[in-house]
RNA sequence: GUGCCAGUAGCUCAGUAGGAUAGAGCAACGGACUUCUAAUCCGUCGGUCGGGUGUUCGAAUCAUCUCUGGCACGCCA
């Protein structure tokens, strides 16, 4: 028999769940050679073997299907298999109690309580650590998100993907891994151009008059550029008339992007994200790394030439079609810059993982990118685009246009005034990335009681009043060791324990699919689980012995909740 | 036209390395506060998993076809 390596399954501390999947799969390798010695069974190839939790607790704590998966091999049925492995496992040493066949084949494993007992041990020795594994090993990961245009305020696309580009830097963290929170700032190409043209245009309506100067078609709408354009006017007049039209965007494009970037810097900040780095676009240009980079491309045949132009070879990449790099103008594209962006990046900075977040209308640049990063020798799997569906907004039951450009837009900024930080980072962190995201501003804006984020606040609210009002008793939570956890027997208090073993796991699970939307709505569970234990049982008044053991409980649900929120960056409060 | 994402309860959504009777919140209805915060809890109602075919012990999950919605296909980013 071979049995194939347990990926990932190492021993991980904070983990019950590891520990046993571990105890799990080794009793059931022992019992299948166990039946091999004794030739009940033939010798067979196992696979990995998948440990699963029953939706019914009737059907135990843990299960295996490896007898249906095997019983072909075996030239068995699956639940004669079965039989045979049980009646060969040994139990000692471990957490499982007894074992049953149920269904088609399935192996259900019963433990004792012990378990939930060490569970609650984990959590409060590592408090604020509980749930960090070391899934990344110290990878050095960059996570860049949001990036929006310095040309405007952010929308609520940057708003959504900044909540999720957060809460997945945030996750990849607790999940062992070196990260770098990125903004990339495009300071530079065609939408500085037209943002100078736009800026420019107001500024000469303002003297003009709106109808004697011609606003681009295609310049920015908003409502912004009048009033950075009112703005210069106030503190430096009208001296920019006599200038050229270069002189004067650039004097104006000067003036106002700073203001944008610390505009969007602050917002950023109040919406609970801190970067570790700024990364100027415009910095790769006046380095020479987009043109050492395109340089790169050419002397090892990746690009061509045609009308006037360097392209990026399609072909050559596996490329539906070829792109633009020069334009015929001389200058370089967004995309020329993007790459040498990106190898900057993995090559110059040494990133093992790289994580873009996009939003989906620009799906059709994943495939570009990732071909483009082959050349240098860039393995597809280190680069990661997350794309997550725009952000439809409502007002008034009908669909709100969210176009920087209209001017009509509800910026990032308005949105934290209204409903508050806390409220939409969890609104944005509430649905998988794929999905689309209907925001419905009437009633984001109401701040209502079925808003979720506060069902969870209010539970470590909750948690807080019992541990204050015992501390003004004098009492408070003792070491596990001193208390007597077997008293813990209703069902609404091992529920709640099973639920805060869970944490580890999501911490994995989340980190794997980079949906931390997953974390959000676990800790809705948590706090669910809270609400029915606190109404099934009370811990002030009871009997010492049990006041102490729930109060255990108590404690490291509120270590669990506090974890959570602090990871998202959300507020959980003493008292409300 | 081609490609990407989505379609699951009245509404908003979970659940996809195939598993046992498909879940939660909201809404609706009925209950629970002299006791640590009722912003809470308990219960009831609610389903052709868009549709068809296939793969197999077993499909919301995989393959294929099809319908519907959103998005992308630029010397824009």
């Amino acid at each position: 028999m071979t049995v194939l390596k347990q990926e990932g399954w190492k021993e991980l501390m904070s983990n019950i769940f590891e520990k046993i999947r571990e105890q799990v799969v080794s009793v059931t390798n022992k019992a299948f050679l166990s039946c091999e010695k004794k030739g009940s069974i033939p010798g067979i190839t196992l696979p990995e073997m998948s440990i699963e939790t029953p939706r019914e607790r009737g059907f135990g704590d843990f299960s295996t299907n490896i007898a249906m998966q095997v019983a072909k091999q075996a030239k068995l049925p699956p639940r004669k298999l079965a039989e045979l492995l049980v009646s060969e496992m040994d139990f000692s040493g471990t957490y499982i109690e007894r074992v049953g066949i149920a269904g088609p084949g399935f192996i259900n494993f019963y433990l004792n309580k012990d378990w939930l007992y060490d569970a609650l041990k984990i959590i409060q020795k590592m408090r604020e650590r509980y749930g960090e594994v070391d899934l990344g090993k110290g990878k050095k990961v960059n996570v860049e998100f949001v990036s929006a245009n310095p040309t405007g305020p952010l929308h609520m696309g940057n708003a959504r993907g900044g909540a999720l580009g957060d809460c997945i830097a945030g996750v990849l963290n607790k999940a062992g891994y070196d990260v770098t929170r990125e903004f990339y700032i495009n300071d530079a190409g065609n939408q500085i151009e037209r943002f100078g043209l736009s800026l420019e245009a107001r500024y000469l309506q303002h003297f003009l008059g709106e109808d004697h100067v011609e606003f681009p078609q295609d310049g920015y709408h908003g409502e912004d550029i009048i009033d950075h354009a009112k703005n210069y006017i106030e503190k430096y007049g009208d001296a920019l008339l006599s200038k050229t039209t270069e002189q004067r965007q650039k004097a104006l494009v000067d003036y106002a992007l700073p203001i944008n970037i610390e505009n969007i810097k602050k917002t950023l900040s109040s919406y609970g994200i801190e970067y570790d780095v700024w990364f100027s676009e415009k910095s790769l240009h006046e380095s020479g790394a987009v043109h050492k980079t395109i340089e790169f491309l050419k002397e090892n045949g990746y690009t061509l030439e045609k009308e006037d132009a360097i392209w990026l070879n399609g072909e050559k990449l596996g490329l539906e079609k070829d792109e633009v790099l020069v334009r015929n103008n001389g200058i370089p594209t967004y995309m020329a810059a993007d790459i040498a962006y990106h190898r900057n990046k993995f090559i110059t900075r040494g990133f093992d993982w790289v994580i873009d977040l996009w939003g989906a209308d620009h799906h059709g640049h994943v495939a570009r990118m990732k071909a483009a990063m082959t050349p240098f020798g860039v393995d597809k799997e280190k680069f990661e685009v997350v794309l997550f569906q725009l952000v439809r907004l409502f007002r008034n039951g009908e669909v709100a246009r969210m176009s920087k450009r209209t001017g009509k837009a509800i910026s990032l900024g308005d949105l934290l005034e209204e409903v508050g930080r806390d409220a939409a980072r969890f609104f944005f962190n509430l649905k998988t990335s794929g999905s689309h995201l209907d925001f419905d501003l009437d009633l984001a804006v109401k701040q209502s009681n079925d808003n979720p984020v506060f069902y969870v606040q209010y539970a470590h609210a909750r948690i807080c009043s019992i541990l204050r009002k015992l501390a003004e008793e004098g009492i408070a939570p003792r070491p596990v060791e001193e208390v007597n956890l077997t008293l813990l027997k209703e069902k609404e208090e091992e529920e709640l324990i099973r639920k805060l073993s869970e944490y580890p796991e999501e911490i994995i699970l989340s980190a794997k699919s980079l949906e931390p939307s997953r974390l959000t709505r676990y800790v809705m569970d948590v706090a669910a689980n809270f609400h029915s234990f606190y109404n099934a049982c009370r811990v002030k008044g009871e009997e010492e012995e049990l006041m102490y053991a729930r109060l255990v409980l108590v404690d490291c649900t509120r270590i669990v909740i506090k974890n959570i929120l602090e990871l998202i960056r959300i507020e959980a409060p003493e008292k409300m």
